[in-house]
DNA sequence: CAATAATTTCAAAATTTATTCAAACTATTT
DNA sequence: AAATAGTTTGAATAAATTTTGAAATTATTG
């Protein structure tokens, strides 16, 4: 059997649609699960762990709106992609569904080759910064070259911060706990003091002069833009 | 006084090396025992119930490779980490206590920053209650990494304040005594006021602003979405 | 409804933890 | 071997958290 490209759970109540999206999918690689309302598609996604969800916005038992925002508070499902369907080309929705964290939408009716070159470029932008380079707006961290580039500028840093910077950065939001950080950074048959890693934050403060590094006190220190 | 981390047994002949060990483990929060033989410390480990036992291969009256034996035989230490201690970097040795049921083995002479930690991130690798979640529809509390999303928004809890929530929020509906929250957050050795925990509470409602936590007169507290 | 008991709130004190700085130390390059 | 850049450390300082006691408020009980 070839290798799956991805999974995706497609969750609407219109059996049709299914059929012919699933179909589709399939047909290009993809393994499919199904859900009919926004209830069972959190219960299936807690599961099924798919990497992508086509969601409908209209359907019985909690609409896609709703569903997009219980999915997107649980941070389980971070690096999951979501795309609505939707029947109305209502722009309203359209909008309010990217806010709240949606990836993309696909406007009903569903043309299939449209479907799946959306779905393919949405799993080649993941697959993406997967790899080596962690970009934002107005900040790009190359790994593969350790280089940083801050509104335009470079910037170069020492290997340890540049690597506690990467780390960091790697999942913004998220709190590294100090042991954790040395374990990923200096690893854990080295044995540095704690003023090291405060040190080295503090260099990185400097050197970028912005703050993206945040202390979370007796706990260790997150990244965020 | 901070709550002590585990309960170690230290085994070995050599009194300066377990002054050593012992010194540097209490000053890191560890609750230390020793015995100086492998009898010994198969009479101690039954009183003591070490979480681990630091013991030297090279000892009168029952080496420790012996002494590992018997303790491995024995299923009420299934839980309990076996680290050996070895003068000679006798690769022998190691692999046979590792085969033994042994968990990690360090080198003499001991270098007490390794030591350390050494067994903090083998205590590390039992402790259960770390990695995981506790998730709500609209709330999710991560202890792994100290988090707390609310709504989608992550709020940043220090240390004390994290602590009381997460035990809250770890059995929803439950009422915690003042007591219990004491023991579990403050730990047994620890003593503060009843002042301190409404404190917290404060605290932990202000910054989330919404009342998951519910105050029982007379008894404590219990956490209720 | 008053009296009592317990909690909440507040602000200040005590403590813990992080930041900063300068210097020591390492490794690398010239 | 000197110079340079990077890393680590310890001490002084700054900042935030934690704890406390007193006063205000709220709930409970007789």
């Amino acid at each position: 059997m070839e290798k799956k490209l991805g999974k995706i759970l497609v969750v609407d109540d219109e059996k049709d649609i299914i059929q012919i999206v699933k179909y589709n999918l399939e047909l290009n690689g993809y393994e499919v699960e199904i859900a009919e309302n926004g209830v069972d598609a959190i219960i299936k996604a807690k599961s099924f762990k798919p990497d992508l969800i086509l969601l409908d916005i209209m359907m019985p038992h909690k609409d896609g709106i709703q569903t997009c925002i219980e999915l997107r508070a649980n941070s389980e499902y971070d690096d999951t992609l979501i795309i609505f369907l939707t029947a109305k080309s209502d722009e309203q929705s359209e909008i309010k569904g990217l806010e709240l964290g949606a990836d993309d939408y696909i406007s009903k009716p569903i043309k299939p080759k449209l479907l799946v070159s959306r779905i393919h470029s949405a799993f080649r932008r993941i697959s993406k910064d997967d790899g080596k380079i962690i970009s934002f707006p107005n900040l790009e961290i190359n790994r593969e070259r350790f280089l940083v580039k801050h509104n335009g500028v470079e910037v170069v840093l020492p290997r340890k911060e540049f690597e506690l910077f990467s780390l960091l950065a790697s999942k913004p939001g998220r709190v590294f706990l100090r042991n954790e950080i040395l374990e990923k950074v200096w690893g854990s048959e080295v044995i540095v003091g704690d003023r090291t890693i405060d040190v080295h934050v503090r260099k990185i403060r400097q050197k970028l002069n912005a703050d993206f590094i945040h202390t979370v006190k007796g706990v260790g220190y997150k990244f965020e833009i």
